[in-house]
DNA sequence: GTATATTACCGCCACT
DNA sequence: CCAGTGGCGGTAATAT
């Protein structure tokens, strides 16, 4: 089969899918969950291939676990009638067309797009969505995916998100969506939406959590060297401190709340109130706990949720420092190049993922 | 980059 | 005796 490829790792992803939906005709009797993505024309290659990959990388770990009958069946899907989809970078992707669709899928994505293309089948295509969303268990967008739902009208009354700098215009276009523009993936009932591009990644890793736990969805994360797998809401775990978690019940505690009051200015002495320890007993027993000091600990949070918001949002330094319980962009700064060793502008200019 | 103030950390020891 | 807890004070790290 032809496609246009412009380098290497396209072919080699193209390979990989490929390969995933041979055995999926092959092997039916299995209970592999079918993902199907909708490839959009004009997307971009890792609004598709960021979930594709996660899908398969789970796929690998699971089945070490607990054996080959686990895991996903993983299927692109033009949104035309055509087999090729032409993406942004002028590279394509060798699809299965909507009709080979048919039968039961467990989980539906729709990927994003670049620009309103042709649309020639439209009403057809949403027509098949909404048929889809009864059907199917799980449904999904990635960036500007979500206006495809919002046309289809399965967003309606509903929280969701998008790429951030679409949110007003998703918010503006379809006013019954409550939409939000900070999170990186939103959940409401079985809809899911996921905000920029690599966003897709990190819903893609919260489905994998949900079918096959957190470990499964941590080990993927790592081996696709993430450095960290960005929780939806703010009120999870980081990945980097993912297996730290304490034994010790009101630690444990903590552990949870702290993520969700970063913005706050928390002394050790306050944490180990907090903990009705005193301060001596508790940096004691949490860095015993957590392997980390209690400073160190908050200082790795509220890096992380630094990070994330200088590649998901616009906000200004001071603002990021404000949120994130860092004092200032001074403050913030000096941290970054602590941890990261460089500072947050040029984090940013490299890590953004507002790319559109 | 430096100086000063503040906070975190940790060893030590005493107490339960 | 022990294991866990808490207070003190010096030192190191960090914020401003």
């Amino acid at each position: 089969m032809t496609f246009i490829c412009h380098c290497g790792h396209v072919l080699k992803i193209v390979t990989l899918i490929k390969l995933n939906n041979l055995d999926m005709a092959t092997n039916l009797t299995d209970r592999k969950k079918r993902i199907v993505i909708v490839a959009m024309p004009t997307t971009m290659l890792l609004d598709v291939a960021g979930p594709a990959d996660v899908f398969a990388r789970a796929n690998v770990t699971v089945e070490s676990m607990k054996g080959k009958s686990e895991g996903y069946k993983i299927e692109i899907v033009s949104r035309d009638n055509s087999d090729i989809v032409r993406m942004q970078s002028g590279a394509g992707y060798i699809c299965n067309t909507l009709e080979s669709a048919e039968g039961e899928i467990d989980t539906l994505l729709v990927a994003g797009y670049n620009i309103e293309p042709e649309w020639q089948n439209k009403n057809q295509f949403l027509e098949w969505l909404k048929k889809m969303s009864g059907e199917t268990r799980r449904i999904g967008s990635v960036c500007k995916g979500a206006f495809v739902l919002a046309e289809a009208g399965l967003l309606n009354k509903r929280n969701a998100t998008t790429h951030w700098k679409y949110c007003r215009e998703l918010q503006q276009k379809y006013p019954d969506i409550k939409v939000d523009s900070d999170p990186i993936f939103v959940k409401d009932g079985n809809i899911y939406t996921s905000a920029g591009i690599s966003a897709g990644i990190d819903l893609a890793l919260a489905l994998v959590e949900e079918d096959f736990g957190r470990e499964i969805a941590i080990t993927v994360a790592r081996e696709l060297v993430l450095y960290l797998k960005r929780p939806g809401s703010q009120s999870q775990f980081s990945i980097l401190l993912a297996d730290q978690e304490a034994g010790i019940e009101p630690i444990r505690n903590l552990q949870k709340w702290l993520p969700e009051h970063l913005d706050k200015q928390l002394s050790v002495e306050d944490l180990a109130e907090k903990c009705s320890m005193s301060p001596r007993n508790f940096a004691r027993i949490f860095a015993k706990e957590t392997g980390h000091t209690p400073g160190k600990y908050m200082e790795i949070l509220r890096v992380e949720r630094a990070r994330r918001l200088l590649e998901e949002s616009s906000l200004s330094m001071d603002q990021i420092a404000e949120k994130c319980g860092l004092g200032s962009a001074d403050t913030m700064r000096r941290m970054f190049q602590r941890h990261l060793k460089t500072n947050p502008v040029d984090y940013r200019r490299n890590f953004r993922t507002a790319l559109i």
